[in-house]
DNA sequence: GCCAAAATGATTGACGTCTATCAATTCCAT
DNA sequence: ATGGAATTGATAGACGTCAATCATTTTGGC
């Protein structure tokens, strides 16, 4: 009853050994009615290839290259930490990691960096996606060519891209309003949106679920128009001193971009007086940690690192392992408040949930041993 | 600079291939001296034996057991079904599941499967802690033998289990005193908390968490003494039947144990008088998805079964396979509105985030190639 | 110094796959 | 029919480990 090999499969196709391994690993020059008694001898027996003897028989190592962008932004200096940890234990695992800097936000950069990857093709490539023509092309070159390519953080949907590893970030705007409107219960108020950038897709979604669910549910809460801070702290302090100093009353803030130590700087003026604005904030960061930690903050939506590159990674390896694809489901954010911050040593780790065995299955097929 | 081989520990030491052999599987014969030298080969090269190439050889097969509660707990049930679908695909990499039942709560029940198991051990076993010496005695025979022993949703930190596999629950309990308050920014009120068993030492965990937040930092919130439902629907139905009938005056429910349909149907009288109380229950299930959609619960704390499945069967390997051991960190739970509900076909499959990947690494050795 | 026991070395075949080479067969166009 | 091309078969070595066997050396007790 053990799992039927090569040699199974050629026996069954009545060929030899030689020309099934032709066809499994499409070397050509083999005739069209054999390779098809073949593929069928495969099917009938359900074969499915060795990975482990595959790669142990080339002494493989997989390639995988992380194109993060540059700057401050604390979300992705903790990307790259994680990825510096994990680097060497993957190594054991005959995987090689490489980070490929691009300017953030900046679409002619990212595909000059494509380009030149595509001159020594690695085996997967995990990028930011931008929503750009020039940007999709070079990721189409890419697959063509086989290599395996996720979008990470931010998806780009009409790009060929095999899958994309990050949060709902419309179910994240939601979620966000809902916790607003759970904050206010028994009474009106006022809410601002701060944002990085309405040309990210990450932001345009966050900020489309937060005002649906508002609209909807929590008519008592007025929605002032966004604020664009390009993720720069010193622009959402400035914006937000203006605004406090005009008196204007917010009963609460979703900031969903990065920048947020300004935003805790331009609270700091409430500190003690009880009637502070609600703040919902994306990503934990030693900044947000902190915020929390003393109460200027009340709730962060994490979009998990850990678990993006995991999933990124285990996504890569199984495209490159040729195996049947396993439906990519969205990671699920993680709710923060001050009761319930993971361990900060521990952020800088993977999540858990390995990904050769934390693969989904397929359907229903069901039933155990 | 490829990974060194054993033939490679076996050069460095001055030894023959045999004896390093030996030495790393552990088969005797060997004078200390001579072992010591192989260690510190191994040592100084760095040596990690190759699991794939080892497996291979031997045709190895996991034998992993999960020991279930039987009954209708609707999170059991769930548990079983991920289980059932991922074990098919789990042949595929060599790994064989079973469900063993057992009596929910019923620590002799649970201390006989343990034993007859370890009649032919399995490579590893995970299991619903319960608190008890007896229990505790057949986990350290089992781990004596040399069985990966991993605790599932509930912990047994006294016994010799390697590792716990779940979420924090004091954490969210915390957590869920938190959404409370949240949601009692403008006022006073009156909480309810909800429980299974106070012997389930999760349970005791999370209204431990949860009064100590409420204690500290809502003293708006008069908390009620707790109701232990055992689990059973009709029970606190009908508890909270005869509490509004009285005319209890509740603001908040917070229910941690199983048995939240009963919940819902008590709850149905508040249907469209818009003055139900805030409500947060734990484990997404189909009456609990059903709830937060209609609006009657307004948030679950659900444990993610399918990551925690992961999580114990890579955890379990990596104990079989002898590996250096990481650190189990704890399962993020998942804070969930009608919102961000998950999609319901998918919540029968594993998380994301591959183990053997997704595998946290020793420390900051950092460094990328 | 002798003998048994213990320790060590040397070697082989298997696991399933990939790559490569060479020989043998079939096909097709002329 | 004949030659060249396309197709097919047979086989070997490599990957790193494990299990097993048998031969050889060293050790320790007397």
């Amino acid at each position: 009853m053990k799992a039927p090999t090569l040699a199974d499969v050629a026996r069954r196709a009545g060929v030899s050994y030689a020309t099934a391994d032709r066809v499994v690993n499409a070397r050509g020059g083999v005739a069209d009615a054999r390779a098809d008694r073949v593929r069928q001898a495969i099917a009938d027996l359900g074969y499915v290839r060795n990975v482990a003897a595959a790669n142990l028989s080339q002494g493989r190592v997989y390639r995988f290259v992380f194109v993060i962008p540059t700057g401050t932004n604390a979300f992705f200096l903790h990307l790259r930490m994680i990825l510096g940890a994990v680097a060497p234990r993957l190594r054991l695992e005959k995987t090689e990691l490489r980070i490929e800097d691009v300017a953030a936000f900046d679409a002619p950069s990212l595909v000059a960096v494509l380009r030149s990857l595509s001159l020594s093709p690695p085996d997967g490539i995990a990028l930011v996606g931008i929503d750009s023509p020039e940007v999709a092309a070079a990721v189409a070159d890419l697959t063509a060519a086989g290599v395996a390519v996720v979008t990470l953080v931010s998806d780009m949907p009409d790009s060929a891209r095999h899958a994309y590893v990050g949060i709902d970030n419309c179910s994240a705007g939601r979620t966000a309003a809902r916790l607003m409107g759970l904050a206010h219960a028994r009474g009106p108020g006022r809410v601002l949106p701060v944002l990085g950038s309405l040309t990210a897709r990450d932001h345009r979604e966050r900020l489309a679920g937060f005002r649906a669910v508002l609209a909807q549910d929590f008519p008592q809460i007025a929605l002032l128009p966004e604020f664009e801070g390009r993720d720069r702290a010193e622009l959402v302090e400035q914006a937000l001193a203006r605004l406090f100093d005009r008196g204007e009353a917010l009963s609460g803030i979703y900031s969903f971009g990065a920048g947020n130590s300004g935003l805790a700087r331009a609270l700091s003026r409430f500190e003690g007086t009880g009637n502070r604005p609600v703040v919902i904030v994306h990503e934990l960061t030693p900044r947000t940690r902190e915020a929390l930690g003393t109460g200027n903050f009340d709730v962060v939506i994490d979009q998990r690192p850990g678990a993006e590159i995991a999933l990124a990674l285990a996504t890569m390896r199984q495209i490159s392992d040729r195996l049947p694809a396993a439906p990519i489901r969205p990671i699920i954010p993680a709710i923060i408040f001050q009761d319930n911050m993971p361990d900060p040593e521990d952020s800088a780790l993977l999540d858990a949930a390995g990904l050769d065995h934390t693969t989904a299955p397929h359907g229903r097929q069901g039933g155990l041993t």
